[in-house]
DNA sequence: CTGAAAGCGCTAACAA
DNA sequence: TTGTTAGCGCTTTCAG
């Protein structure tokens, strides 16, 4: 079972007359050379005979090139971002030829990393880092290598960096704006503590509010953590309060969305009619529950496609490609 | 930027003052060959100073190996399904050194498979279906060619083929003794109308119905199909039927379970209290509703780490392993 | 326009 | 115990 008949470009040239070179200028469309067209159709013939196929480790041998790319993410990534952002990386690549390796985001040193060592020996031709959290040090590490890669983030790093992001927190003052247009009175905030500098979620509720002329008020701010039980004691704990129960709420993220939800409905409290609910991100479980829950929602596959076409140039050209944002899209569903 | 400092084992060679032979004799270390141990640790502080990597490449190509395996999915699959086993997937072949390569499942005829050529052309060394469907002639053709394959399902494929499954569906009994054992007088079957000869949901639960002395009633049987409207409509009329209406609900899926929760709501029928639910699968939002969802849980992560195993057996001994079937796990919530 | 031949970095006989 | 050497299948000067 172990043995392959491996017919290589030696068999097709003998089958079609000519010489290995000639098999690889024609298979290769290499330009400045002419070939005589029946020369081609033979060779072409003789392929097809042959059912042949290039060996593409010997062409990445003598290329330096493995044809493929890393996509790494951290382990706990949402599924649904990561996987909806890889079917775009995926079309992008495999239009130029280019396969995915999927490598995990984990390492004590940077020497010591996963994607380190794929690209130092040549597993790799670069790196798309996809929802990863990676250090300034590792940058600056990648950097000095030369290693060419691409970062797919919801929120700007900030960092000089190949980045493709989204304009999603953008569109929170759409949402608050069409809240205002319900004749919505009182805005409530509920998204995880942020742990990164750059997550902005916060901030740009404040920020539409304030455009809005709605004031943002301390007590209708939750800030929760990892535990799904503590979130919705939180939420509920909002909207308990009789007197200044809030009459919309913005959810700072899928999984926030859906526990504002079911805080909702583990206090019989109507969506929409009590409560205006709107999730900030994308999730394909929005659609399966009652109300469907309105969403800022990414263009996750287009990033995908946007990253493996900034990272095939970046392996190509050499340059780092500016950073992209694509903008997102306020869809409302019955929830708002 | 394009250029690579590129150390070789030549490299490693020159500045441990030995050869190359030697230098490939310790770090693959291969057996029957003794070195002195002053000679390899000379070696192995070469390559540390030097920061040197075994280019994959050149290895692959001088042992027929890519070191790396096809993993093949239809595009609509459900992704959390496929994330999990994945993971799975990942850790059991980087235990290996092997890597993951992600493709899809879509051609026209099985000879212009992508996951074809990526096998003829060496790219992969076997492959691994995760929920894919795949023909009968396809499998044909594999064997054919001495493919290494394994293919991963929910549902046995009942074929002649190294596949790893789980036994979910013998958990239906478990969850219809439940139901018993909780008072449940009618119970009803909600889920996707079969598309696949193998897909025995549906008579597993008519066997445990029958098992447990229930009765099967045609009116209290949802097939529903891909518009969730729809599916939803078909649950209602179940329940708004006010001389019939079910006191348990399985569904046969996890978007079932999620529409049946859904139509609940909708109707505003107390779950547990006035209906219970259970949905057969795998799913992060069950926690994320009010009621949490009960289920009959997938090992999605050691089906897909026994799928690496597997595979890597195959691509090794060429010998095709036999089925596995896991263990799956009746998990009750606040659904049941 | 086509062919001969070198060589990519590695492994594995075979020699020493 | 270690070194020499011959390729793996491909691309690519350089000749013809």
């Amino acid at each position: 079972m172990r043995k392959k008949k491996s017919v290589s470009s030696k068999d097709v040239a003998r089958e079609a007359g000519v010489s290995q070179a000639t098999v690889s200028y024609i298979l290769n469309n290499v330009k400045g050379v002419k070939i005589r067209p029946e020369t081609r159709q033979a060779v072409l013939d003789a392929v097809k005979k042959l059912n042949y196929h290039p060996d593409q480790i010997a062409r990445g041998m003598k290329l330096k090139r493995s044809m493929s790319v890393g996509v790494v993410t951290d382990r706990n990534v949402t599924n649904f971002y990561f996987m909806k952002t890889l079917e775009g990386i995926r079309d992008g690549l495999q239009a130029h030829n280019y396969s995915v390796s999927l490598l995990f985001n984990k390492y004590e040193s940077i020497e010591e990393a996963e994607f380190i060592k794929y690209y130092s020996s040549n597993r790799i031709d670069g790196i798309i880092f996809a929802f990863a959290s990676i250090s300034d040090e590792d940058i600056e590490y990648m950097d000095s290598m030369g290693i060419p890669y691409v970062m797919v983030n919801t929120y700007p790093s900030g960092r000089d960096v190949g980045e493709v992001c989204t304009d999603h927190l953008s569109h929170i003052q759409a949402v608050i704006g069409y809240f205002k247009s319900q004749g919505v009175k009182d805005i409530a905030y509920a998204g995880p503590v942020p742990r990164r500098a750059n997550d902005r979620r916060l901030e740009a509720f404040k920020e539409a509010m304030a455009l809005h002329g709605y004031e943002v008020k301390e007590e209708l701010t939750v800030l929760g953590g990892h535990d799904n039980g503590e979130v919705c004691r939180a939420i509920m704990g909002l909207l308990e309060d009789k007197d200044g129960r809030p009459d919309a709420i913005l959810a700072a993220s899928p999984r926030f969305g859906m526990l504002t939800v079911k805080s909702c409905h583990m206090l019989g409290i109507r969506i929409p009619q009590d409560v205006r609910i709107v999730a900030v991100g994308s999730s394909n479980f929005f659609e399966l529950i009652h109300p469907t829950l309105s969403s800022i929602e990414l263009p996750l596959y287009d990033m995908g496609l946007k990253a493996a076409e900034m990272v095939l140039k970046a392996i190509d050209k050499g340059d780092m490609v500016p950073t992209t944002v694509l903008p997102s899209e306020f869809v409302i569903r019955e929830s708002s």
